[in-house]
DNA sequence: ATCCCGAGGG
DNA sequence: CCCTCTGGAT
């Protein structure tokens, strides 16, 4: 067995069905609570996302919202006033150049304020296009696990992961990453006692 | 005290 | 490329 085959279905016992722990009933609400996770954790998104939704259900409602009361209910999120202004400014764009619909394309994705690449790929992956997100959890545990170099820029990991891994498997692939990366290959103090993985990871040579 | 589940701007 | 925005986690 390769070595790629073997982290594959090491993470596969790892993680048998990744699910995201963002909860969505429409693209609409998809496409702002990941928005809104950049730098926050689910939990934080999670405790916001009732009352936003409740407040400003649709992209029309939103866009209208006084910033002092968007900056309000994102607070506990950190980064509370761009993401305020940046939600505002994508649901204007979303009715006026969308039809209040979410796109599924890249470029108009990425074209949203609030909106960059790993974003853009979180996204699309939900919507079943296949596509690798590249956060730093899936950096961090690419790097480790040799599948890029230490100093490779998340672009280029996307890119190496891209052609590393069977299309069929990108989705799931880092879904388990970004689970592993999280909860047991910490970038602080990664739990290696006992890792599977630990056969194919130069940690901490680096 | 320090790092971090990003993106935009200079 | 490097800085900033912020609360949360450790």
């Amino acid at each position: 067995m390769g070595r790629v085959k073997d982290i594959l279905s090491k993470l596969d016992a790892l993680y048998a069905d990744p699910k995201s722990e963002l909860h969505h009933r429409s693209d609409f609400e998809l496409l702002i609570s990941v928005i809104l996770s950049a730098q926050a954790t689910d939990a934080a998104v999670n405790r916001v996302t009732g009352k936003l939704f409740q407040q400003y259900p649709t992209a029309k409602a939103m866009s209208k919202a006084p910033q002092a009361s968007l900056e309000a209910v994102l607070r506990p999120l950190g980064l509370y006033k761009n993401k305020a202004r940046n939600i505002k400014k994508t649901c204007r764009i979303l009715q006026e150049t969308h039809g209040g619909d979410v796109p599924r394309q890249q470029t108009a994705l990425e074209a949203l304020p609030g909106v960059g690449r790993k974003t853009a790929n979180v996204v699309l992956s939900a919507f079943g296009i296949p596509r690798i997100a590249v956060d730093t959890h899936v950096a961090r545990v690419s790097k480790r696990l040799k599948l890029a170099e230490w100093e490779d820029s998340p672009r280029t990991v996307e890119k190496k992961l891209m052609d590393a891994l069977p299309k069929s498997r990108w989705t799931r692939t880092h879904h388990q990453m970004i689970l592993f990366g999280r909860y047991r290959c910490r970038s602080r103090k990664p739990a290696c006692e006992g890792c599977p993985l630990k056969p194919w990871c130069r940690y901490p040579d680096i």
